[in-house]
DNA sequence: AGTATAATCACCATTACGTCA
DNA sequence: GGTGACGTAATGGTGATTATA
């Protein structure tokens, strides 16, 4: 075991966490990471993060835009400890979490930069996220966990990938139903130019035939049940029919 | 039992990286 | 080789819900 310094911040390195000890309230959900981070793990002289719990010590580098990066990748562990439900400790999870992330960073931080690293998914990884996708589009954490570890990703990235998944679902469907809406929107339009002309049809009628003014009371245009149109006497097919109460509407058409 | 606070999650908007024409 | 468009991984913020003190 290595020497340990009080907590983190007696190292003298500056960690570059991106958020005060004093949580921000916009941002407290990385607040209580750090509060844990801070209590429960130590950084040794040796530039070790020593838990004092599990007595696990994880190599890291003294780079401040390296653990920056495992501080907030171990965030998502953290938040998720609770749902996990299995029988390693918080810490144990926090450590182990840091190991796979501070792997990923060798991985992929060739040039120290502080550069957010892209990983491109393989076919294979993507094909087997879209099938566990098509199953169910939200994952428990063990599931998470599970897939994570099949395909050799972090848990956060599953996350991820199911988000964005969702929300290209959620794109799609809803340029299906703006181009169904739009269709519909044509189709009334439609419907309502041809109704706006059978009723200047209709007025045309009246000017020319004020017989139809003179009908009794009692008449009243009717729809024809056949074609659905204002059937009217004497027209033909193509115009709608106004037949009065002496005629016989399935005649009509 | 009621309340305040913290933790967690899904969602959203946005950013930034990788690829391709 | 430079560049813009595009797809998508990643980030940060927010509201809702749940657990805990």
């Amino acid at each position: 075991m290595g020497s340990t310094c009080d907590n983190i911040y007696g190292t003298g390195l500056t960690l570059g966490l991106g958020f005060s000890s004093t949580a921000n309230q916009k941002s407290r959900k990385q607040a209580p990471a750090a509060i844990r981070f801070d209590l429960s793990l130590s950084l040794t002289s040796d530039h070790q993060i020593y838990d004092q719990k599990t007595e696990n010590k994880v190599n890291i580098s003294s780079n401040k835009d390296q653990l920056s990066a495992a501080s907030s990748y171990s965030n998502g562990s953290v938040k998720r400890e609770r749902d996990i439900g299995s029988e390693v400790t918080q810490v144990e999870r926090v450590i182990s979490s840091r190991v796979s992330d501070e792997l990923d960073d060798n991985d992929n931080d060739n040039d120290g930069s502080n550069a957010r690293k892209k990983l491109r998914l393989t076919k294979v990884q993507s094909a087997l996220l879209e099938e566990s996708f098509k199953q169910q589009s939200t994952l428990n954490p063990k599931q998470k966990q599970h897939l994570a570890r099949k395909l050799n990703v972090r848990p956060r990235q599953v996350e991820v990938w199911f988000q964005n998944r969702r929300a290209r679902t959620k794109l799609k469907q809803t340029e299906v139903d703006c181009e169904f809406l739009k269709k519909c929107c044509e189709t009334l339009t439609d419907e309502n130019r041809k109704l706006y002309k059978e009723l200047q049809e209709l007025k045309a009628l009246k000017v020319a035939q004020p017989l139809y003014m003179q009908l009794p009371a009692a008449t009243t245009l009717t729809v024809c049940p056949s074609c659905e149109r204002v059937a009217g006497a004497g027209q033909n097919s193509s115009k709608p029919h106004l037949y009065g109460p002496f005629t016989n509407p399935s005649a009509a058409c």
